[in-house]
DNA sequence: CCTTGTGCACCGTCCGGACGGTCGACTACT
DNA sequence: AGTAGTCGACCGTCCGGACGGTGCACAAGG
């Protein structure tokens, strides 16, 4: 069994994703994990420091997404394009997990901007020219604002996509 | 005095704003309209049809966004790139509100994403190739995305926006 | 003209339940 | 024996919502 304190963690996410921040309750949490509440204060100490855990496995993720980043700018852009919209793989959850902090925890907003110029990090690595860069991170973020909404991939999307990396020939 | 159902509608809005979602209580939201708890519930009847209600003045406003869009692509895509970004007036603040409930109040989701919709619609119209139209409202929401995280107005994006309006020449 | 009635807008209090957090006791490993 | 980990009962607080009541506007009837 994983430990105690990823299990935590894990059952954030799982509540964070079914029933928002307000049902986020430390003993939803506490009964998902399999602990109880007093277990679950004993590795974090407040609701708060709860968030900032899911927070910190962010960091960890956005550090790791950036390693896997293509050098080449059109493996680059694809890689960043498709990573924008799936919702699959741990990582991704964490993600849509702590998006649901947003309004209810404050520091989340920083935390979330720079996991999202992290990602964009390998992007700028690869395309030269920073405009360029700066449009496609754009694109992959609008992807992924509709993803947040609940609108899967369209075959429109995937057009703009290919759109997009001509764009990159040319520059 | 303006009705007292907008004053409510207000005060909820200046609550999800200061206090995120959690700080939004019938109890706050009624002394921040200057009525009682009692006189909000005999306005809405629950904290749900509150919520219903700011969903409803969100899509008044998108409606209302579609119609000013220029005919022109060129006049088209500044005016929904610049809207993006901008979070002052009174339609952006119900907007950055209406955000706060995307965890806490299911229906959220959908309502949002119809909204984007709405603004994208005239997009569409002024612009012929339905692939140039969508990049244009993705990189228009990604730059909504980052303005929501925070980060204001960089040089940079100036010139992604001027990189997209070319684009639109050879469209 | 006045009074009786009707309904809308609003008020203030109360209650059941849920929430975050504390605490002392118990267990298992070292 | 000591310590890290876990438990579950408990406390004070706050929230959503229900409820009974108040006052005003306005219209009908005498």
């Amino acid at each position: 069994m994983a430990p105690t304190r990823d299990r935590i963690l894990d059952a954030l996410q799982d509540v964070l994703l079914e029933d928002g921040p307000g049902g986020a309750t430390l003993d939803a949490v506490a009964e998902r994990a399999g602990v109880s509440k007093g277990g679950l204060l004993y590795h974090f100490r407040s609701k708060d420091d709860l968030f900032e855990g899911l927070l910190d496995r962010l960091d960890a993720g956005g550090a790791a997404a950036d390693a896997q980043c293509p050098p080449d700018p059109d493996g680059a852009a694809r890689w960043f394009l498709d990573g924008s919209q799936t919702a699959d793989g741990p990582e991704e959850r964490t993600l849509l997990a702590a998006l649901r902090l947003l309004g209810t925890y404050p520091p989340a907003s920083d935390r979330m901007a720079r996991y999202l110029d992290d990602w964009a990090a390998g992007l700028r690595r690869a395309i030269g020219d920073p405009v360029t860069a700066r449009l496609v991170q754009l694109v992959g973020d609008g992807l992924f604002l509709h993803a947040l909404l609940g609108s899967g991939d369209t075959p429109l999307d995937a057009r703009v996509k290919d759109a997009v990396r001509t764009l990159l020939d040319q520059a």
